[in-house]
DNA sequence: TTGAATTTTCAATATTTTTTGAAAATTCAA
DNA sequence: TTGAATTTTCAAAAAATATTGAAAATTCAA
């Protein structure tokens, strides 16, 4: 396969992977273009590697930017934005698992304790019951929540590594 | 709070955190309806509740039990079909983690092994500049698509909660 | 300063995904 | 068998989400 090829059919894969978890497939698109240049790529050159329009490639960049998995860089005498992604994967997974973990994990939390609190009182079966399941949630969701925050904290992703070898 | 104000806003929490995750809103409620009530529910126990129509009320229901996570439950001199969830949160949430990881990472980690073979033999900077990232990413796919296979496959959960105390 | 280059915003449009609901298929008690 | 009850299917409609592109804002070299 040709080289150009091989960056095509990642950038493709890539962005249906992003579709199926939630991430915006332009979004997705525009990490792995990144993360298949070696050199660092202007707006204009994303918007027409990726045939997508200005709005969304600057929209793109700014949630890369924002969840910290790609960087600006300045090219001399150049006045043009320049972009390269974040090579090391551990870096950048650990920090987009943070940032969900924060976005949309957290508040769901706090949802969730809330509730196991509310229903704490109700002494009837139906209560009970509730109260039961909401706390196993509550609990699994922070013990993940958890995990998540330590392996994030950790340098590098030797601990996830470490997990990972005593589960083999 | 009331019960059903409680269970309520838990079905609107876990509807929400499914959209955030790809998996359907009705789906997503539906599993939450069940999981808090003690009792069988129909389907148009179902639809009366969230006010979904039967056509969405059967389809989340399949594809609920095709993952396995609520069973169908027969309830004698009714021939209704019932639906109960399965409760314990470990036996569905790792079910589902498996159910995507075959669906959705799979796929890719075979797309991504492909790649990496076509990039070995390019020994140009680029080429092996895009072999190195496309090697990472495999690998790391690969160990998480391995990590989650194994953790579902040990009885309940014990594996990823002595894990998590590692951590901790 | 000025104004050309560049970036950002956002209303309008397009696309994708979800939901509906009624018709068709299936099931099962009588 | 029969036919009423129940489930399934799926084309059409609605809703949600993503994308465009041009105008407004910003930046910065001269």
């Amino acid at each position: 396969m040709e080289l150009q090829a091989s960056k095509q059919k990642f950038i493709d894969t890539w962005g249906a992977l992003g579709t199926e978890w939630g991430i915006n497939k332009s979004v997705a698109q525009v990490q792995a273009l990144l993360l298949v240049s070696d050199n660092p790529l202007s707006t204009d050159a994303i918007m027409e590697t990726l045939t997508i329009s200005r709005g969304n490639a600057n929209m793109s960049l700014r949630q890369l930017l924002d969840y910290g998995i790609i960087y600006k860089k300045v090219i001399a005498g150049d006045r043009k934005e320049y972009f390269v992604a974040e090579k090391d994967i551990w870096k950048w997974a650990l920090k987009i698992a943070l940032m969900r973990k924060q976005k949309e994990i957290d508040p769901v939390l706090s949802v969730l304790t809330e509730l196991e609190a509310a229903t704490k009182k109700d002494k009837s079966a139906e209560g009970k019951a509730l109260h039961q399941t909401i706390h196993d949630i509550q609990t699994f969701t922070d013990q993940l929540s958890t995990l998540v925050e330590r392996v994030a904290g950790s340098t590098r992703g030797e601990l996830l590594l470490k997990l990972l070898k005593l589960v083999m």
